[in-house]
DNA sequence: TTGACTTTTCAACGGTTGTTGAATTTACTC
DNA sequence: GAGTAAATTCAACAACCGTTGAAAAGTCAA
């Protein structure tokens, strides 16, 4: 009873985080309206400032959502692969895969909330405006204990090596998952955006080579 | 004298393009107003719509005036690195670098506007609103002669393995270029999004072994 | 200086923006 | 059913938006 009360509370201010979702990934903060999102979640337009008191709390409450649930899952994996792990630790792929994978888990189908997701944080990402302390406030802390992890893995790094793979790899993470259609157009229809388990089963290979032949001294000359 | 007079006519014009393009680096398309541009610019509101024709095209030649620039010298090192190189063709790492280098010559200290370009780039390149089709108009058509030499360099490999690694590429290069500060925050100030010098010694290693990973069947097994 | 032209300014248009206070409805407890 | 608090609707606010037509200023050739 109190049940299905607390569902019919949550389907509004679900279905306005919904649509404001897909409007922020699209078109950025400012390029979405309070009234655009209303009408995309059939709500009186007063009803967002009401339950986010302002277009950037609504801003700040569609990012956090599912950042949560996607550093649990990325949290989980990483402790898994690591007790799993022979004596000296889970290997520099192991620990790229369980950055990687609960995003494909949830997000390289149907799911069209968290591809709205990841189109978002694609934006956030690359943004001198926001991406400096969205970004560092939500994912940054767990990213530290995945850097922790690959410097066990490749004990001699210099860690500013680490930081800046680190960094490519964010970057081609990034864009990836955003689905931005540049590769489909590119590769005149090769490739495709939303081949998402492609792209994933390339990327772990790609960084992880990129990570041993900077970070990586020991069969190096 | 008809010199001094263009010179005249181009400071205002090109005084609206600088403001426009440090607008839109920081706040985006929809973030930006022409009253913002016409103050920063120090020119009356309706000029910019006079010599622009709409919003729409002073982003667009914002845009497009250093794309040429950057296109003809990313052009100029290209085959500069293909008449020096051996009978084999140019390397991974010198296609690459042909690649970067451009962008670092101009970009990577004190000179303002091509900062603000880069980071314009690094949104528009993650957007899905643009990114899919401004970009492509732009770069595409000379990324396909790079990615034309890579595969000269790399005989016996898959296309679309090709693309996707130049897809990572292209997100690991704007992020950086786009020196959004999140590496700063992340590692605690040990690197900086300033230090184009070190992004650049960095990356051109790690993105051709993710190249030769993925991409060269011939030292496999 | 006259005349033709481009550039710049001024003022204003209709339309949209985020937010809010008050009124209304709904949900649930006692 | 009365009472209470949360949820939702309504109407309106002042501020800002991009664009434009007409007037003014500047530029240069003849």
């Amino acid at each position: 009873m109190a049940e299905q009360e607390k569902k019919r509370r949550q389907t509004r201010k679900e279905r306005i985080l919904d649509a404001a979702e897909a409007l922020f990934a699209r078109h950025g903060f400012e390029g979405v309206s309070m009234r655009m999102v209303a009408e995309r979640a059939s709500v009186d337009l007063a009803l967002a400032s009401y339950h986010f008191g302002s277009k950037q709390g609504l801003f700040d409450a569609v990012l956090l959502r599912r950042a949560e649930v996607l550093n649990k899952a990325r949290k989980a994996a990483l402790e898994e692969c690591q007790r799993t792990a022979g004596p000296n630790g889970p290997t520099v792929e192991a620990i790229i895969d369980a950055f990687l994978n609960p995003m494909l888990a949830h997000g390289y189908e149907d799911d069209e909330g968290w591809r709205h997701y990841f189109e978002l944080i694609g934006q956030v990402n690359s943004s001198t405006e926001w991406g400096g302390v969205l970004m560092t406030r939500y994912f940054d802390p767990l990213v530290r204990r995945f850097i922790e992890a690959l410097e066990k893995a490749l004990p001699d790094a210099d860690p500013a090596d680490m930081y800046w793979c680190y960094h490519f790899l964010s970057g081609a993470l990034t864009l990836t998952f955003a689905r931005t259609g540049r590769i489909d157009h590119l590769s005149n229809g090769v490739c495709h955006s939303d081949d998402m388990v492609g792209a994933y089963k390339r990327m772990v290979p790609f960084v992880a080579a990129g990570f041993r032949n900077l970070c990586d001294k020991s069969g190096k000359s």
